[in-house]
DNA sequence: TTAAGATCGTTTCAAATGAAACGAAAGTCA
DNA sequence: TGACTTTCGTTTCATTTGAAACGATCTTAA
């Protein structure tokens, strides 16, 4: 008596998810490392030392949702090819003051709207209130994730 | 004279997207490991066997997303433990014929309640309705990759 | 038939990954 | 002070990853 399981990975929204995703990642990797020769990560923290920097690797790692072992290596490569400046801190030796340097800035400048411009192109087919919705859906599968996580 | 840039990482679509879907992945990769100690390539070579087997690793493939490297090692796995048999087609020989063992469709049968019981668990914030939309915008969007890859 | 090309699945290789170990520097508390 | 703990960033290590090379098999076309 087999009851019948109807399972479809294709409807299964984890699976869904992750596959979408993947294919985006892909897409934006591909164009950042055509255009300015860097990677994921290394583009998050140009984004973020853009917009907030001086920043230690530590925020980096909080504001880019990313391990630290994944940030040292993206900024070792970043200070390796001169984008990015660091000080240290004044007062806590531990700590290192990043920043973008010119060249960093510069590619900062010209990666933001390219960055937007791929992220129309990819919701080209979804209107205003489907991207609003979209943002609302996954601060609530955050949430629902952070309850999960805290076990 | 600074433009302000205006830009936030933690509002741009495709990072929201990923940080969120790597979370709802590792909270699936720890429950199947931990209850069934199998990985996430392999629940899917089990859900797409148990869904439509007998199947070609070429078949895996396709219905999984995954490459055929990756198939090729998470079947080999699950051929080490005896989860799949295989079996050579008939007239082609260079395909195989894989299917659930016993103790494969055992596994199976327990996992996709549990599989589901976690995706609730993890849309638990959502409605009927969202999951529909959701639904719908992976749809667009993947629609959307299919023309922006045919370059 | 046979030569050339395509397809299938495995394996190799270099790069990326994350957990854990690590040294250095602060902080805490008696 | 001085021991103990915590925090920061780097590095090490084993694992995972995907692209490419590969041998084996099948198909196509001369």
């Amino acid at each position: 008596m087999k009851r019948p399981s109807g399972f479809d990975l294709e409807s299964f929204l984890p699976y869904r998810l992750s596959v979408t995703t993947n294919r985006v990642s892909r897409a934006f990797a591909a164009h950042y490392e055509e255009e300015f020769g860097i990677s994921i990560p290394e583009w998050r923290a140009i984004a973020v030392l853009g917009a907030f920097a001086p920043l230690s690797s530590n925020e980096i790692c909080e504001r880019t949702a990313m391990d630290k072992a994944k940030v040292s290596r993206a900024v070792a490569s970043l200070l390796k090819r001169g984008l990015i400046a660091r000080e240290p801190h004044e007062t806590d030796q531990r700590l290192i003051q990043l920043t973008l340097s010119r060249a960093g800035r510069k590619i900062y400048e010209a990666i933001i709207p390219r960055a937007r411009a791929i992220e129309a192109e990819v919701t080209k087919g979804l209107s205003k209130a489907d991207i609003v919705h979209l943002h609302q859906v996954l601060d609530r599968v955050g949430a629902r994730l952070d309850e999960i996580e805290s076990d």
